[in-house]
Formats: C-alpha cells, sequence, structure tokens
DNA sequence: GCCGTTTTCGGCCCGACTGTTTTCAGTCG
C-alpha cells in the first residue's frame, strides 16, 4: 500500500462522513490527514508502524491505527461500514461544480439520486427544481456543470493554459487602470497541473476593471461577478478568477491568492502567535477582548509594502512562489537557507531535441537557429533510436550521416555548436538499442524507455539502472515516462534509480515538455541530496518548442534547484567535459 | 479527530458570491 492509496482512503471517509452530516472538524482531520500523509516527505517505510506514524501532524492515535489496520489488512473495517451507508456512485456526484455534501444529501435523500445519471434525468424532468433549497435556476446550472463535466476534466496541464494567462497578464498590465496585475494561485507556484486561473489586479477603480475582465476576448462565459470577484470561463475551459483589490492591499492579496492552503494557514498562524490576524486584506491586531488577560501587549505591526514585507514581519526570509508548498519552506526561510534557485538566464544550452532525421518536424539548420534565438550557446540532438519504428527511429547509417552533418555546420558556427547523440531505447533487458561502438562516436547519449511499458517495480527498476550503468550513456530521459492527466509513471522505484544515477554518474532529465515535466520536482530535493544531477531538456520535436525550457525552469524551481544542481547552466566551454566525464571515469 | 510558547478542553481560516431566501445556507478557494 502506497502514501497516496492511503491518502485516497482517508480523503473518501472524509467526503462520506460529510455526506452523513458528521462534525465539520472531524471531516477536516481525515481531510488534513490525507494530506499529510500524501506530502509528508521523511521516511515511513513501514505504514504499520503506528507510533511513527501518529508522529506526523495532523494524523494522531486513532487515525494512525486505521492507517495500520489498512497497510496490514489491506481493508479497513470503517470504511467499509461508511460505504455500506450509500450507493456507490454518489460519489461522482462531488465532481460537478457546484454540488456539495449538503445538497448531494438532499438530493439522495428526497429524490433518490445516487448518480450523475440520474441526477440529469431529474434535472430534465424538473424535480430538481421542486426541492427546497433548490430552484430553477440551480436546476439549470447543475445541467450546465453536468455537460461541462462532459467536456473536460476540469484539469489541464500547466502548458494548456499558460498562452491564455500570460495573454491576461500583459492585457491587464497595459490597462491604464490597473496598477498592479499578477497570475497567482497555482499558475504562480508551477504546478504542473492547474484547474483554475486567480488573476489579481491593484485599482483605483474596480467596476472598470471588472468590466473590461468579464467583456475580454478569451472569455466564453460568466459564472459569477461581484463588486471584487468575478468569475469566468476561457475558451480552452479553464476557469479564470477575478480579484480586484486596492494598491495597499495588493501585496497580502498576492501572498493570499498564491498559496497554498497549507502555506497559507502556516504564514496565518505565525501571524497569530505575533498577536496579529492575518488576511487576503491586511494584518491588523487580534481583537482585544478574547481571552486576552494573560497576553502580552501585540507588536507593532509594520509596514509592508510587498510580499518581502510580508514574509519579514514574520521573520523569515523571502519566499519564492514555487516553494510555497509547505513543504519545508518555513524551516529554510527561517534558518535563512532558502536556496538561489536557479532562473532562465542561466540555461547555458540543452539537450534531446529531435529533427526531421526521426519524428521531428524542422532541420538541423533551424533548430540550431532557434536555439541560437533563445541565447543558447549550444544544443544536443537526439534522435530516436532504431527500435522506435513509430518514431521514425533511425538506424546506424542515418545516425552517423547526421553526425557528419552536424560535425560540418559546427565549422560554421560562432559561439555556437551543435553535438551529436542520440535518444536511445533502453530495451526490455535493460540493453541499449545500439551497441557500445556507436554510442561511443557520439558526443552524449539520452537513453529512455519507450516500451514494454508494464513491467513490474523490480523489473523496471532493473532495466533502469542497468542501462544507466552503461559507461556512454549521458543521461535517463522523463524517468518515470508519465503523461500528466493521461498515463501514470511506471511502476519504478524512484529512490533506487537516484542511487544509481549517482554512483554511475548519470544525469536525470527533467524533461520540460508540459505534457511529461518529469522528474516530477517533488523528487528533486532527494536527488539534491543524494548528489544527482539534473538536466532541463524540451524534447522539442519543433523548433518553436525550444520555449518549453520555461516549463523545466519552472518546475526545477519547484524542486528547489540552483544552477549548480543543472548541467546545461555549465557554459560552452565547460559542458565539453561534463559530457565526457562518465564514460572517462 | 487533532492539537497545545494562551489551552489536556475547547478551539479548529475565513471571506466572496449565488440562490433562495427575507437573514442565510451552501459552495468554493
Amino acid at each position: 500500500m502506497t502514501k497516496s492509496e492511503v491518502a485516497a482512503v482517508l480523503e473518501e471517509i472524509g467526503t462520506l462522513l460529510e455526506l452523513k452530516g458528521e462534525n465539520p472538524f472531524k471531516i477536516r482531520a481525515y481531510v488534513n490527514a490525507a494530506r499529510a500523509i500524501e506530502t509528508f516527505g521523511g521516511n515511513i517505510s513501514d505504514l504499520q508502524d503506528e507510533e511513527a506514524l501518529g508522529k506526523i501532524p495532523g494524523i494522531g492515535k486513532s487515525i494512525a491505527l486505521k492507517i495500520k489496520e489498512l497497510a496490514a489488512t489491506g481493508s479497513l473495517k470503517y470504511l467499509q461500514e461508511l460505504r455500506a451507508e450509500f450507493p456507490a456512485a454518489i460519489l461522482e456526484l462531488f465532481s460537478i461544480s457546484g454540488l456539495g455534501a449538503k445538497k448531494i444529501k438532499a438530493l439522495y435523500e428526497k429524490l433518490q439520486i445516487s448518480s450523475i445519471e440520474q441526477l440529469l434525468k431529474a434535472c430534465e424532468t424538473g424535480r430538481v427544481a421542486e426541492l427546497p433549497g433548490f430552484g430553477e435556476t440551480t436546476q439549470a446550472k447543475i445541467c450546465k456543470a453536468i455537460e461541462e463535466r462532459t467536456r473536460h476534466s476540469g484539469y489541464f496541464q500547466f502548458g494548456q493554459i499558460a498562452h491564455e494567462a500570460e495573454t491576461l497578464r500583459s492585457d491587464f498590465a497595459a490597462h491604464p487602470d490597473a496598477l498592479h496585475t499578477e497570475v497567482a494561485g497555482s499558475y504562480r507556484r508551477r504546478k504542473e497541473i492547474v484547474h483554475d486561473v486567480d488573476l489579481l489586479v491593484a485599482t483605483k477603480k474596480p467596476e472598470t476593471i471588472t468590466k473590461f475582465f468579464v467583456g475580454h476576448s478569451l472569455v466564453e462565459s460568466v459564472i459569477a461577478q461581484g463588486p471584487t470577484k468575478s468569475s469566468v470561463r476561457l475558451r480552452s475551459g479553464v476557469q479564470c478568477d477575478l480579484r480586484v483589490v486596492s494598491t495597499a492591499e495588493y501585496p497580502f492579496a498576492l501572498a493570499y491568492f498564491t498559496g497554498n492552503k497549507e502555506h497559507n494557514i502556516e504564514l496565518r498562524s505565525r501571524a497569530l502567535k505575533r498577536g496579529w490576524t492575518l488576511n487576503e486584506y491586511r494584518l491588523a491586531p487580534l481583537p482585544v477582548d478574547a481571552k486576552a488577560k494573560k497576553k502580552k501587549p501585540a507588536n507593532k505591526i509594520p509596514k509592508v509594502r510587498d510580499e518581502a514585507d510580508l514574509y519579514r514581519a514574520v521573520d523569515l526570509d523571502f519566499i519564492p512562489p514555487e516553494l510555497r508548498e509547505n513543504w519545508g519552506e518555513f524551516e529554510a526561510a527561517e534558518k535563512n537557507a532558502i536556496p538561489k534557485l536557479i532562473e532562465k538566464e542561466n540555461l547555458r544550452g540543452t539537450f534531446h531535441c529531435h529533427t526531421l532525421a526521426s519524428d521531428g518536424h524542422n532541420s538541423l539548420e533551424e533548430m540550431a537557429e532557434a536555439a541560437q534565438a533563445l541565447g543558447l550557446e549550444y544544443l544536443g540532438i537526439a534522435d530516436h533510436s532504431r527500435s522506435q519504428i513509430q518514431a521514425h527511429g533511425i538506424d546506424e547509417k542515418k545516425l552517423f550521416a547526421q553526425v557528419a552533418a552536424i560535425r560540418k555546420l559546427n565549422k560554421k558556427f560562432d559561439g555556437f555548436r551543435l553535438f551529436a547523440g542520440v535518444e536511445c531505447d533502453i530495451l526490455r533487458d535493460g540493453s541499449l538499442d545500439f551497441p557500445d561502438e556507436i554510442l561511443s562516436q557520439l558526443d552524449f547519449v539520452v537513453a529512455s524507455v519507450h516500451s514494454a511499458l508494464g513491467l513490474s517495480e523490480a523489473e523496471m527498476t532493473g532495466r533502469m539502472v542497468r542501462a544507466m550503468e552503461n559507461p556512454f550513456v549521458t543521461m535517463l530521459a522523463h524517468p518515470t515516462g508519465r503523461l500528466l492527466l493521461k498515463r501514470e509513471s511506471y511502476q519504478i522505484i524512484i529512490p533506487a534509480i537516484l542511487d544509481a544515477a549517482a554512483r554511475t554518474g548519470t544525469w536525470i532529465e527533467l524533461n520540460a515538455a508540459p505534457k511529461r515535466l518529469d522528474l516530477d520536482w517533488r523528487w528533486w530535493p532527494m536527488a539534491k541530496q543524494k548528489g544527482v544531477k539534473c538536466v532541463i531538456n524540451p524534447d522539442a520535436h519543433r523548433a518553436e518548442r525550444l520555449q518549453d525550457l520555461w516549463f523545466g525552469i519552472g518546475i526545477a524551481r519547484k524542486g528547489w534547484l540552483t544552477k549548480t544542481d543543472v548541467m546545461n547552466c555549465l557554459p560552452l566551454g565547460k559542458i565539453e567535459h561534463a559530457l565526457r566525464a562518465k564514460r572517462e571515469r
């Protein structure tokens, strides 16, 4: 049983308790515990170790016992009993926006509705509108939400909505009444998956800004519109919320809406400890009445002009938005230990790009030109190897023709260089698609898995470790193989992969393609600790997709990486040596 | 159900918007 499976069970218990109308704080305890176990970074090798579980903040005696039972027997009596009280399909009703536990409970008790299909039927026959607390409008909204749900999941890859988000940002930035503009929320934290866009604007003319927003050409429909908050659906299908505040409120709102939730709770609790209350508008003294007798006089409230002032007010260094996940950033900010995160400008080159030779859409020359236009000093070409039939994998002959073409082109460049490589398939047994004699003639080798994806955890891990043990394999590409919102990771033991990478001197790719963003940011602190080096690659199949590097930078920052952790921050003069280091060991 | 540099009992983040109400409950973030 994995941590996330345990978290899913706790989450489900929370939902079922909500349906039962249980004490809201008990419900929150389960939801919190689910989050706690999922995000817990430390070692819990044994989920049956009740004592260790209980030490995780948010998990107490009762929940620790339940986790233990779950880990030991694979099931949980308490959950079985809860499930027995409701039809199984009822949980899917929670995926409809606008429906929460109270409404679902009413639908179930009054109309015996327990599935989306039944709900749609009841809406169409007008029975929902007749329920107390519901009405014609609510019924129509439910119909629309069901329709929306079938059109898209409500979750988007960061890259799918980045263009709209940036367009809105720049359009507001150019608006004369918008004094400050930022896209906050999970977008600003550079989460790989976002489900809405949070736009924040400081202004003296809220009505004008709101009007401009709901009338924007990217807006498909308006969901809600009030004096300080409006919500719309954009053309891509993503929901976008606008918050309008004053300039004085802006830094508080920016921090508040950048989140995440756990980060905000910690920030507020730090304010409370200093005798203040923090919300999205201001830092204010605590109300004097409540249990104030023993209390020492509240500290003077400092002036806050930007986010850095706010963090300073609670005795913290500034925390970059990407780190605001309550994932160790508070401890680091207290000890002046927030690293100087990598920036886009630090990247000097990149590897793992495709050309017309395999399944890319541009020539060597076009890829090189695009790389130079981005200010890069070098670009590594790595087309697919021969066994990738569907991706037009190249054979030995084509590969050497490309190497020759690259060597020839390099004579023309000034201050720029192409490196000749290959994206070599890792075969089922961990051997490589080309023999060492061929690989040794290349500047670098990207190794990756594209076949036999269903191997067991032990087999898949062993396969990758064996590939990394090859001295000519410079880097391991998209290590988990996940396709965001589409395909889960292969079954692999990532710490074992990282250990092998550290031992063999193999770089691990941070694949910057927005559908991958693999290796995931959550693993990079561990990778770094083990001494593993990162390489940020776009896996570009078109020249313009080299720009995906920007997504990779966001994830690298989110993974606490600095420029010294990322090999392709090395300048041209040093990267060549670094590429040879492993094979010369 | 969890938690404690205010507390082992009594809190637990809280504000915005909508729709159905006629002062508020429900949902969301």
